[in-house]
RNA sequence: GCACCCGUAGCUCAGCUGGAUAGAGCGCCGCCCUCCGAAGGCGGAGGCCAGAGGUUCGAAUCCUCUCGGGUGCGCCA
């Protein structure tokens, strides 16, 4: 159920009625008819430009249309008042009892309070984390890791069938660069000295793979050249490698459904399938791209190629995708991978990339939408870079030096919630500061904390409530007479959990998850509030002398509470029943 | 040079398919615990929404240009 989307029809319906009457004018055009909480509480508790949208098109005053309408809804029994306001809003104010009805329904419902069928179960593939499978996850994988995963809950509450999947770039030069790397510490593990030139991967967490690698083969490879060894140790070591990342993510509370190898797209046919299907539509051609204005490489000459003619779905330029040795280039298999999920049968494709990615945006999506003749549409989220800092010091990142902060060493420094948490309290493509020592801090600075503690405080009631002797299963609250709920404060809280579904509609449409714990920490500053308006006002407070009103107002915070989990739920954190 | 993202209070950031007097936290000033968790709340000061045009009943939001910051730019993925 969803308040705003009610009134909304309530609202589209009369103005058909008003139509039918010869009120306005027939065939008028509802799509941009909005309802929708004021910005001023003080205006209602709803809003709609109806009147405004309308004016032009049916030739009249606003004012008029406004009038009217506000008659027409007043005669349903939900509404309470309708007032014209300003340019021609028509502000309106429900009866109390609608309030109270959310209260009942969200007990009644539970965490799936706020689900939504607006997703109708159309299939999505949302691709997340994708990391090289060179080493293990680091902060950046971390925030794409917690973005995509609260995006694919998100879209599965509201509706959809959702699969998570991650795509392993195995194929190309940078798995060569890891087998290297592990031969190296496998003739460590031998007892020689080595150095890690350039161009190889000086990780000490390579050291286990290359003494495992030695307890497999022993002395095999010492003294042999590449040839003999390079694939066998490639396989072992992006194996071993994705075990460290499976187990990172595991950490992290992130369950994939869905490994794709790259690598196991070369030899079946499927990339030279792609290749032909962009063939048989005439978008592939053998030409000489202009070289890039502005700084020129060194290296650069005019030399003619396989291109994908990707301009012609949006791209600035073509797009080569075969290397002059004959190879494929890195597109090539990217292509093949997301021709293989359109064949799959999904009806949209989100991407959740890096910010170092954006330019790989455009011609990605113009080879969906060649392969799918623009039936598939695919979103391409970018998360941009966490700056991590502990006691005011920036903690760098330097993969040459083969420092980095990794995924496990955030967990283990604030746990998996509080990482997951603050990674979605900043929009996608905004750069964050995860400071270590705040997101500890036990303080409203703390978003994390205060969200929890609005938690922790209500279920704190409960157990105090028990202690009254006050029935406190979402059963019996349900049935609690919820018009002791008659104060403006309690009723605002009530509006407030009441905005949820349609808050869980917006983040699921924009393919913003952030807007759920932006809207976690409104509904906990509500419930913060209410609470203290009991300090002054004792008749406010959840736990009175009688019973009866005692178990309505425990059933107005236990909605809160229920709302929270169901939000917490998708952005991968485990409420907190106390703060210790 | 081109493309993408960004520019909102002193600082860090929200802002709904375009809606009313642009919001929150921090910092600053002043209040509130014989009371369910003060780990909290209330109030005050603080803004030309980078700038200039345009679209319209209405623009922080859409379009164009300028300025400023980030990212990327043919055989690396």
């Amino acid at each position: 159920m969803n308040l705003f989307s009610d009134i909304r029809a309530l609202t589209v319906d009369a103005l058909a009625d008003m139509a039918r009457d010869g009120i306005i004018p027939q065939g008028l055009s509802t799509d941009a008819v909005s309802v929708e909480p004021p910005r001023d509480p003080a205006h209602g508790d709803m809003a709609t430009n109806a009147a405004m949208v309308l004016a032009k098109p049916a030739k009249m005053k606003p004012r008029d249309i406004a009038e009217a309408l506000a008659e027409r809804l007043l005669a349903d029994p939900r509404v309470a008042v309708a007032d014209v306001a300003g340019p021609g809003f028509l502000n309106i104010r429900l009866d109390g009892a609608v309030w109270t009805g959310v209260v009942r329904t969200v007990l009644e419902t539970g965490v799936d309070f706020g689900r939504s069928d607006m997703g109708q179960g159309r299939k999505v593939n949302v691709e997340y984390v994708s990391a090289n499978p060179t080493g293990p996850l680091h902060v950046g994988h971390t925030r794409g890791a917690v973005f995509g995963d609260a995006l694919a809950s998100l879209l599965d509450f509201a509706g959809h069938a959702v699969t998570r999947e991650y795509y392993i770039n195995d194929g190309g030069a940078q798995v060569d660069v890891l087998a290297r790397s592990v031969y190296l510490r496998y003739l460590e593990a031998h007892g020689q000295d080595v150095d890690f030139p350039d161009g190889t991967y000086p990780g000490d967490y390579l050291k286990p793979v290359g003494e495992a690698l030695r307890a497999k083969v022993g002395d095999d490879y010492l003294g042999k050249g590449e040839q003999y060894w390079l694939e066998d140790v490639r396989n072992f070591s992006t194996d071993a490698m994705m075990d460290l990342i499976r187990a990172d993510l595991k950490m992290l509370g992130v369950e994939m459904d869905v490994f794709s190898s790259e690598k196991a797209l070369y030899g079946t046919g499927q990339i030279e399938g792609a290749i032909q299907s962009l063939k048989d539509k005439g978008l592939i051609y053998r030409g000489t791209l202009e070289p890039p204005k502005g700084k020129l490489p060194d290296d650069w000459e005019a030399r003619e190629q396989t291109l994908f003619r990707s301009t012609d779905y949006g791209d600035d330029v073509d797009r080569p995708i075969q290397k002059s040795d004959g190879g494929w280039t890195y597109f090539a298999p990217d292509i093949a991978y997301h021709f293989d999920k359109v064949n799959r049968g999904f009806d949209a494709l989100i991407d959740v990339f890096g910010a170092d990615h954006g330019g790989y945006v455009k011609r990605m999506k113009a080879a969906v939408a060649a392969l799918s003749d623009n039936a598939v549409p695919l979103d391409i989220k970018l998360t941009q870079l966490v700056k991590l800092t502990r006691g005011g010091e920036q903690l760098k990142m330097s993969k040459r030096a083969g420092t980095f902060v990794t995924l496990a060493d955030v967990v283990e420094m604030v746990g998996r919630d509080v990482t997951r948490f603050v990674m979605l309290t900043r929009k996608n493509d905004a750069p964050l500061d995860f400071d270590v020592d705040k997101v500890l801090e036990q303080s409203k600075d703390n978003p994390v904390f205060y969200v929890q503690y609005a938690h922790a405080r209500v279920c704190s009631v409960l157990r105090k409530a028990v202690d009254h002797g006050i029935n406190v299963s979402d059963a019996d609250l349900a049935a609690a007479d919820l018009s002791h709920l008659s104060h403006a404060s309690e009723q605002a809280l009530a509006a407030k959990v009441a905005e949820w579904p349609r808050l869980v509609e917006i983040a699921a449409r924009t393919h913003e998850p952030h807007r759920v714990a932006f809207y976690l920490y409104d509904l906990a500053s509500a419930l913060h509030a209410h609470w203290n308006r009991g300090n002054d006002d004792p008749s406010l407070r959840f736990i009175q002398d009688d019973v009866e009103t005692s178990s309505a107002k425990i059933a107005l915070a236990r909605s809160v509470a229920i709302v929270i989990a169901a939000g917490l739920r998708i952005l991968g954190v485990e409420p907190a029943e106390e703060m210790r």
